[in-house]
DNA sequence: CTTCTGAATGATAACGTTATCAATTTATGC
DNA sequence: GCATAAATTGATAACGTTATCATTCAGAAG
């Protein structure tokens, strides 16, 4: 097998040090070359076929320009986007991005942790698998965590308003004159539940009126959007069989709303003319629902973005860095599945 | 700064040789050492807090245990799933992955090419921007193609069979009493919408029918996914304003064919008794339509586990290797969008 | 024609591993 | 005990760059 060219072949190909071959290959703007130098050079180096060792340069510069992103599930809906905007912005400063999956598992995470320190990455955007994920291991690698929790008071965080964007979802129903408002919330979203029960509450005292009973779904929600989907339908079928019947559904995640959507058409509900529906996140799928879904948009291009442009930042000044936390609005993206109570 | 501690730094703490710490910290299973001076490494290696620097091993190893993944678009929904299978896979083969997204552009493409030459990857699994993507810069890094066409003869592909899903579905809605079918296709598919042209004809001379005339829906296909279903609206909306109308519509993909079902059930067009509707994919969005969307379900996971064995048998055997070339039956998920004509 | 200056080039030591071979220790058989 | 073999361990040269320092060379000034 024939061995891969390297600098000093390049340099024999040329006669010159390769010393001079490298500054030509691989110096910045501002060496010191005879214009004929560099060209000899550079056809040298065409001509058999260099091509630089990336490994061997991140050795030696103790830089590898690579940094990684740490999310549990690339097939969520939620987080392709995402990692688009965070690639797109790395590329441009130079950048290269590695994408981790760690399915939920704080185990694989750890991991993940782990390759990160060998394969000694610049920094990372991590999307933590749980409010307890321990990040210690990091060590010295500058880090930006995709996260609006309060749970990394410490950490830098870049993430959405999510209450705030729940308030917009009820404040918009009640202005079109819902009254009867049912939460559709999943249970295994950690701290996730209890937040929203307190915003939904909060926002009928806001209101001076007495926050509905019985309003209240709760389901089962799985690591795998289908099987969340499907237990999100049998949740929501059990509730609208019962007697009392909300004018809309707020519903914390899109999967959630989407699943709200075809157990309202499959009963003959009308949508919105009898039950108005919101979801939050913004997913793809809820622009191609029927009815499209009304939702509170996140908006993942700009978080990612954003996580990429504070790490930069922080890559470069590492020391005498204070703490950022960014937290971006949501939006309120009106679509066919709400109207007037 | 605290400089990062190597195998010497380990050494020097158990009083070993830099050798022998290597041996402990990284050689196979069948590695010599007495029990005694194993623990001596390990615990000295856990105190400083030693952890291997990848690089270093790599470019001595002349091996990444990388692998680098090449398509064009992350958000696109087609591909998220089978990522994950290929990382799923490598990863239980102690390769890591890397992931590229070129947006369709060949230049970028090209430079990802580069960058896997650059960067050492063992191997890469590579979607074509286009049929005439140029692969020979990759040189001698073994890859294999996830693409089902015959644009690429001579390299290892893996990919579904498409004509035959394609059969799949028009066979089906034979039998279900369909024979005004409407073929609705995406116009910048490259080679795609001619061998659809293609397949639909054969498929009714082989039932001895005439093949129906005006029931060819033709729309601009863009590089983003919304777009598209932007364009495939008002295409279907057109087409179904018209006056011979269809009793099922094949759609070359999910998008086109949701598309569909938005317009049919904007109209009033009950899907499926007035319309029947079959999308292919097999994306996430078609299981949470309303109805439920019919569709030739490609296999993304097995898909992307072929290809990463192939891949990974192609690294171990580099010499002597035969072109493969798998292609995978697609199969037919039938949902709520089709029935009786 | 020197001497001096700055620009251009060259030699070489890292970076942190792994792999090879040599050196040492331990075990084995007579 | 001693020779021999086997099991451990140690020294060291790569891997292909980059960065530092030393050297050479051309041109300017005296």
């Amino acid at each position: 097998m024939r061995r891969r060219k390297t600098i000093v072949d390049v340099a024999k190909e040329c006669g010159l040090s390769q010393a001079t071959v490298a500054r030509v290959l691989n110096g910045q703007k501002n060496i010191q070359v005879k214009g004929n130098t560099r060209e000899r050079v550079l056809s040298a180096a065409q001509k058999i076929g260099y091509s630089r060792n990336a490994l061997a340069a991140s050795l030696r510069r103790q830089k590898t320009n690579t940094i990684a992103i740490s999310i549990a599930d690339i097939t969520n809906p939620f987080f392709p986007e995402l990692i688009k905007a965070i690639q797109d912005t790395m590329r441009q400063y130079g950048y290269s991005v590695i994408q981790l999956n760690n399915e939920w598992n704080p185990d694989i995470e750890q991991e993940h942790f782990q390759y990160m320190i060998q394969t000694c990455v610049d920094g990372a955007i991590i999307s933590p698998s749980h409010p307890t994920t321990n990040l210690d291991p990091l060590g010295i690698i500058p880090f930006v965590l995709l996260t609006n929790s309060e749970d990394f008071p410490a950490y830098d965080t870049v993430g959405n308003d999510s209450k705030e964007g729940m308030n917009l979802a009820l404040e918009r129903l009640y202005e079109l004159g819902h009254r009867e408002i049912a939460l559709f919330v999943g249970g295994s979203m950690s701290s996730g539940s209890s937040w929203r029960l307190e915003v939904f509450h909060n926002f009928y005292e806001r209101k001076g009126l007495e926050a509905p009973t019985n309003m209240h779904v709760d389901c089962e929600f799985s690591i795998n959007s289908l099987i969340s989907f499907e237990k999100a339908r049998n949740s929501m079928e059990k509730f609208l069989a019962g007697s009392n019947l909300p004018t809309a559904v707020f519903a914390s995640n899109d999967i959630l709303g989407l699943a709200t959507l075809q157990v309202a058409n499959d009963k003959g509900i009308n949508v919105p003319d009898q039950l108005s529906v919101v979801g939050m996140d913004g997913i793809f799928s809820g622009e191609v629902s029927y009815p499209p879904l009304t939702t509170v948009n996140k908006n993942r291009a700009e978080i990612g973005r954003m996580a990429a442009l504070t790490l930069i930042e922080k890559i470069k000044q590492p020391i005498g860095w204070e703490t950022k936390k960014l937290t971006l609005p949501c939006n309120l993206i009106e679509r066919g599945s709400t109207g007037r109570a």
